[in-house]
DNA sequence: AGCGTGACGAGTA
DNA sequence: ATACTCGCCACGC
């Protein structure tokens, strides 16, 4: 609704609001049902733009106003510094877990990420 | 304009 | 299974 003076155009730096790339990629965090996960790579491949590292950006900027639990690292690995949060929240959520198989301590488990994956409701056409 | 960094990921050793 | 490399790409200095 807002007008720009002709000839600036609003390329980068964005006012307030989140960007419009970080509110899709928020968006999605939100679809992942709980006791499920996306990994960085599948939201981006399901925005169909950026890459797993732009979510991650994205995530690590505004995640806090999401479950950021529910998107996690492609090898399963709990988000580093959050390990006892994110795992308190799959336990109560019920999502696979890989339990440290040597009897090492100090290890925590890792997502069990064939049965974790959510697809993002791949037959749910987004498109 | 170059260079390092990061809530990544796949491949190789 | 772990360690390391490389490709990726937006950002900040």
């Amino acid at each position: 609704m807002s007008e720009r003076s002709p000839g600036a155009e609003p390329r980068e730096t964005h006012p307030d609001d989140l960007p419009e790339y970080a509110e899709r990629v928020l968006e999605v965090a939100e679809l992942i049902p709980p006791g499920r996960v996306m990994t960085y790579g599948d939201v981006a491949e399901w925005l169909e733009e950026g890459g797993p590292r732009q979510v991650g950006r994205v995530m690590s900027l505004y995640g806090g106003a999401v479950p950021w639990w529910r998107v996690v690292r492609s090898d399963g690995v709990l988000l580093p510094g959050h390990e006892l949060r994110a795992l308190g929240h799959y336990r109560a959520e019920g999502t696979p877990l890989r339990e440290a198989s040597t009897s090492a301590e100090g290890h925590l488990p890792r997502l069990d990420m064939r049965r974790a994956r959510w697809d993002g409701g791949a037959d749910a056409g987004h498109t």
